[in-house]
DNA sequence: GGGCCGACTGAAAACGTTTGCGTAAATAAA
DNA sequence: TTTATTTACGCAAACGTTTTCAGTCGGCCC
C-alpha cells in the first residue's frame, strides 16, 4: 500500500509535485482542467496533507496553545469551548496544557512551547506565578500571547478580563442593600490581580456607604479546601456578627455553604452569601446562590479572536487591544431579604 | 539574531549537525566531553528542537487527539484532566476537538486527523453518530483509537467504560429499597450503547423485584432542555403515581428538579430522584442529589494509558484490552426515606 | 608492520511540503 | 515575421531533524 502524498499523486497524474501542490492550494498558475484532475484523485484517495511537512516548510503550525490552571472548572471549560469554536472556524487546532497552579510546571510548558509547536498562546497564569521571565522570553521569541482572566500585568500584550473592580463593588453593594451590617470578604491569597481588584471594589463599596472596612473581616483562603472550611468556621464563630459573605471565588462560597449548614446558620436569614461563580447548578443549590458570573465563553472567544487576528496579520499584539467584559449579577435566594 | 537550531549550534561548537543531534539525544556514540559542551551551549541558548522537523523525520508527533462532544461538562472536563496527566507524564501533547454532538463535524475532524497530526486518538462518539465508516478508515490508516464512555461497538478496539448495566440495576434497586412503587426512567433517545445498558439494568431490576416494567414510564428525552422540561412535566402530571425517577443523564435529573419545584412536588417526600451525574455541587443541591458518579478522571487516565502503550509499542489495540470501571452510588437526601 | 577493533565524528540522504525561478508553448502586440 | 506577454508547468532548494553509512585515528594483537 503506497502512501498517499504529493509524490504519489503526481506520479499517478503524470504531473510534477509542484503542480499538484499548487493545484490543491488553488493557485492561479495552474489550469482549471488540471486542478479538476488533481482534486478528483485527491478526494478519491482521501489525500490529507502532512501537517508537519507543511508546518516545517511554512513555519506555521495552525495551532494555538491554551495554558490554564485546570480544566475541571466550569469557567475554564467554557472558555475552552469559546476558544475551540473560534479556532476551528479559522482552521486552527487547540493544544491544551494544565499547570495545576504549579509555577514550575508553567515554566516547563512555556519553555517547551518555544519549539515552534504553536503559533500563539492563550494563557491564564498559575496563581503561584510571581516571576514572569519565562513569559517575557516568549515575546522575545516572537510568539504572540493573549492573557485571559488571570492576567500578568508585567507583560505588555492584550488581556481579556472582566470588570472585577466594579463587580466587587457591586457585590458588596448588593449585600449592603440586602441589609447586611457586617460583610466578610473571602479571597484566595495570591498575587493574582483579579483578587486584588475585587478586594478593592469591596473596600471602596464599604467606604462609599459610610462603613469602615474591618481588616478582620477579610479572610485569606488557601489552596486546600479542607483548610478553608476550618478558617471560615473559625471566622464565623469568632465574629458572630457577620451577616454577609462575599466570596471572591466559587469554592470559597461552597465552603461557606458547608460551614453554615454545619453551624446551623440559616441562609439567607442569618447570613447572606454572594460569590463569583460559573456554577451551572447555582440556581439549584440550597438555597439558590446569588452569583457574579463571568462571561467565560465570550472571554474565550474574544481572547482567541485577538490572538488569531495577530497571527494572521503577523503583527504584534498591543496592550491597547485588551478587552474588558462585564460580569453579570444573578440575584437568587442566598441574598434575599426576609 | 540567528535562529538557534542544530545548525547554528554545530557551527559555534565546530561540530557537525549529526554529532550535535546525537549529543542531545544522549547517544552512546559521542564522547562525554563533547556531550557536555553541546549541552552547555544548548541550555545557554535555550535551544528547543523544532517539533515539526522531528515529527516529519520520525513520523511521530508525540501528540494525541481527544475528540469529545463537549468540554463544558464535568465528566468530560475530568476525563481531559486524567488524559492530560498521563500524556504529560509521557511527553505527549493533547489536541482537543469538540463535536458538539454533530455527526458531520465529527467526520470532518476525524478525516482531518488522518493527516498525521496525531499519533493516536481518544474518542467519545457524538450521540448522533450512526455510521462508523469514518472511524474505520482511521484504523485502516493505522491510527490507534481508544474509545471512552460513549463507545462505538462496531469498531474493534479497546474501550474504557463503566458498568452501566449494573449501575442502572443498582440505581433502580436503590429506589425500590427506598419505597418507590412507580419508578420512571428518563434517558436520551439516541443510539449510544450506554443509554441502552442503563435502561436494561432498570428493566431487569424491576423484573428482579417482581415489578412489571411500564413502557409509559420510560421517557425518551431530546437534545433541547426546554423541551425536556415540558416532557417531564407532562409525564408527572399524566402519571401522578410516579414516586421515583431514575435519570440516565445529569441534565434530565436537573430538569426533573425544576419541574418538581414548579409543580410543588416535594423531594424526597413525594418523589425520589437519582441520576447519573458528575456534578461537583450535587451535595449542595436542594435537596442534595443522590448520584451514580462515574470515575471520569480514571476513565481518562486508563484510556490514555492504553493508547500510549500501544503507540510506544507500535502494536495494534485489541478489544480485549478494554476496561470497565465501576461507578459509585452516592446516597443523598433526594432518595432518603422519610 | 599489517590487520583489526573500538571510539568517535562527519557527510549526506531522507521525511513531505512549499515556492522562487526557469522555460516551453501559446497568445498577443508590433 | 519578430518580439513581448501570458499561461502552465517542472526543477530544485529549502525548512530542521534523524539516521545510515562511511570514514578517521589511535591503539592493540599477532
Amino acid at each position: 500500500m503506497t502512501p498517499v502524498n504529493l509524490k504519489s499523486l503526481a506520479e499517478q497524474l503524470n504531473l510534477s509535485i509542484a503542480t499538484v501542490s499548487r493545484a490543491l492550494r488553488d493557485s492561479h498558475e495552474v489550469s482549471a482542467t488540471t486542478k479538476a484532475r488533481v482534486r478528483a484523485l485527491a478526494t478519491a484517495l482521501h489525500y490529507e496533507p502532512n501537517a508537519y511537512a507543511s508546518s516545517l516548510r511554512r513555519n506555521i503550525s495552525k495551532t494555538i496553545g491554551v495554558v490554564i490552571p485546570k480544566v475541571a472548572n466550569h469557567f475554564f471549560a467554557l472558555a475552552i469551548n469559546g476558544i475551540e469554536e473560534v479556532a476551528r472556524h479559522s482552521g486552527y487546532h487547540v493544544l491544551i496544557y494544565l499547570t495545576h497552579d504549579d509555577y514550575t510546571r508553567e515554566v516547563a510548558i512555556v519553555q517547551h512551547l518555544k519549539g515552534g509547536r504553536v503559533d500563539g498562546l492563550l494563557m491564564s497564569v498559575a496563581s503561584g506565578t510571581e516571576d514572569f521571565a519565562h513569559i517575557r522570553s516568549l515575546q522575545e521569541a516572537n510568539l504572540p500571547i493573549v492573557f485571559f482572566d488571570r492576567v500578568c500585568a508585567e507583560v505588555a500584550t492584550a488581556k481579556v478580563t472582566t470588570n472585577d473592580y466594579e463587580s466587587g463593588f457591586q457585590a458588596t453593594e448588593h449585600l449592603i442593600a440586602a441589609g447586611c451590617r457586617h460583610i466578610a470578604h473571602l479571597l484566595i491569597s495570591n498575587n493574582l490581580s483579579i483578587g486584588q481588584f475585587r478586594l478593592q471594589g469591596y473596600l471602596d463599596a464599604l467606604l462609599a456607604h459610610g462603613r469602615t472596612p474591618d481588616p478582620e473581616l477579610v479572610l485569606h483562603g488557601v489552596m486546600d479546601n479542607e483548610q478553608n472550611v476550618g478558617l471560615i468556621r473559625e471566622l464565623l464563630l469568632r465574629r458572630p456578627d457577620i451577616d454577609g459573605v462575599f466570596a471572591s471565588v466559587e469554592r470559597l462560597a461552597i465552603s461557606t455553604y458547608h460551614v453554615c449548614h454545619e453551624l446551623g446558620r440559616r441562609i439567607p436569614e442569618d447570613i447572606k452569601i454572594i460569590g463569583f461563580s460559573n456554577l451551572e447548578a447555582a440556581a439549584l443549590l440550597d438555597p439558590p446562590l446569588t452569583t457574579i458570573t463571568q462571561p467565560a465563553y465570550d472571554i474565550g472567544r474574544e481572547a482567541a479572536k485577538i490572538l488569531l487576528r495577530a497571527i494572521e496579520k503577523k503583527k504584534a499584539i498591543l496592550p491597547s487591544q485588551s478587552i474588558v467584559l462585564n460580569s453579570e449579577l444573578f440575584q437568587r435566594r442566598s441574598t434575599a431579604q426576609h
